[in-house]
DNA sequence: TCTCTTTTTTACCATTTGGTAAAGTCACGA
DNA sequence: TCGTGACTTTACCAAATGGTAAAAAAGAGA
C-alpha cells in the first residue's frame, strides 16, 4: 500500500502546481497509449517540463501511473457508492447509471487509462481490485439481492447486472474511436445512447 | 490495402508452420501487452524461434500486428454476417448474441487484442473499421430498424442496440481480469452470465 | 553425391528510453 | 545583501529493442 498523497501533505505551492500538470499530462498520454507505450519524454513535454524536472517530483514512470491509478480508483468507486439502501431501488439502479454515463462522457480518459490496465491483466494494481473494489462490489451485491428477494425489482442476477451496467456505460470510452466511426458524434447521438441505455435496464428491472 | 495473404498464397510446409507458430505466440503477446509493451524476443520466445528468424517470415513487428488485426476482422464481422433478414427477428439478435458470448468464451485473447487497438485510438486498422465495418455496421441498423418499423420488434435505436451487445459480451474477455476477481470462475458463472445477458436482450427487445 | 535454394544462426548496430550526477538558478527570509 | 534550501537544467549512461549482414546449416532434386 502505497499511497503517496497520505504521508507528505505538506507540499509547496510550486510542487502542487507542478505534480497536477505532471499528472494531468501523464493521464493524456498513458490513457492514449497504455504504460508502456508511454514515454517520459512524451509525458514531459505534454506538461511543458523536462524529463529530469519530472522525475524531481516523481521517483519514476511507475509511480506516475501508480498515483494515477489510485486517485481514479475513488473516483471509480464513488458513483456505486452513492446507490442508497434505503431509496427507491430502480431509481438508485437508474441513478447509478446516469452517474456512470456521466462519467464516460466527461471523463474518458480516465475509462480509458482504467481499461487498460485491466485488459493487461492489472499488473500494477492488481491488489487494488481485491481491496478496494471487491467489497464494494459484494456488499452492493447483497443490496441487489435484497430488493429483488423483496419484490422491489425483477429476480436478475446482481453481479451480472452490475458487470452489464459497467460494460454499456464505460464502452462508450473505452471504444469512442470505435464508436465515433459508427455513429456521427452529435448531442443527440449522446442523448440516444443515454436513453438506450436506461431503457435497457428499465425494462430489465422493473418488477 | 496490404493484404498479407492474397498475393503469396504459394507457401512451402516449413513457412506455413513457422508462421503459424509465430502468429500464434504473436497473439499471446499482443493480447497480454499491446502493440507497443510486446517485444520481439518476447514473440520469438514464445514461437521457439529466434528474433531473426522471426524476421525471415514478417518484415517487422508491425505485419505481424496488422496481420493478425486483418484476420481477425474477418471472424470479428462473421456472427453478425449471419444475422439473417428472412429469420426471425428475435430468434435472429438473441442467436448473434449467444455467437458473441461463445467468441468471448472461446477467443478472448482476440477480443483484447482488438480492445487495446481501439482504446488506443486504432492506429494500425483505423482505415479497416470505415471499410470494413462501417457498411456491415450500417447494413443490419437498416435491418433492424425495418424490423422495429414492421412491429416485430421493440422499439429501439438499432445502432445503439448492436453497440450494446458488443459492450456486454466482449466485456467478459476483455475485462477478465476484473470479472475474474469479483465472480468466481465456475462453469456456473458462465452459463449465469450467458442467461443474463439473453434476458436482458429479451426483454429489451419483445414486441 | 553434388548443387542450388531455403531456412537458421551468429554477431552486430543504431536508436530509444528510463534514469542519474552534478552543476546551475531561483526565491525568500534574516 | 547574502545564504540556504527548493527547483531546473545540462550532460550523460546502461539496458532494451527493432532490425540487418552474412555466414552456416539443412533440404530437395538430379
Amino acid at each position: 500500500m502505497s499511497d503517496a498523497t497520505h504521508p507528505a501533505p505538506k507540499r509547496s505551492r510550486i510542487q502542487q502546481r507542478n505534480r497536477k500538470r505532471i499528472l494531468e499530462a501523464a493521464l493524456d498520454v498513458f490513457s492514449q497509449h497504455g504504460y508502456r507505450g508511454s514515454t517520459l519524454d512524451q509525458i514531459a513535454e505534454a506538461a511543458g517540463l523536462s524529463k529530469p524536472n519530472i522525475l524531481y517530483y516523481f521517483s519514476g514512470k511507475e509511480e506516475i501511473h501508480v498515483t494515477l491509478l489510485a486517485r481514479l480508483m475513488e473516483a471509480w468507486l464513488d458513483p456505486l457508492e452513492q446507490m442508497d439502501a434505503k431509496g427507491d431501488p430502480l431509481t438508485e439502479l437508474l441513478g447509478y447509471i446516469r452517474r456512470k454515463m456521466e462519467m464516460s462522457r466527461l471523463y474518458p480518459r480516465e475509462s480509458r487509462l482504467f481499461a487498460n490496465e485491466i485488459i493487461q491483466g492489472a499488473p500494477r494494481m492488481g491488489a487494488n481490485l481485491e481491496t478496494g473494489l471487491k467489497p464494494l462490489f459484494d456488499d452492493k451485491c447483497r443490496l441487489i439481492q435484497d430488493w429483488v428477494d423483496a419484490g422491489l425489482l425483477a429476480p436478475v442476477d446482481p453481479a451480472h447486472l452490475i458487470i452489464s451496467i459497467w460494460a454499456t456505460t464505460q464502452h462508450y470510452a473505452d471504444f469512442e474511436t470505435q464508436v465515433r466511426v459508427l455513429i456521427p458524434d452529435t448531442d443527440a447521438a449522446w442523448a440516444a445512447a443515454q436513453q438506450h441505455v436506461e431503457t435497457m435496464f428499465t425494462k430489465l428491472l422493473a418488477p
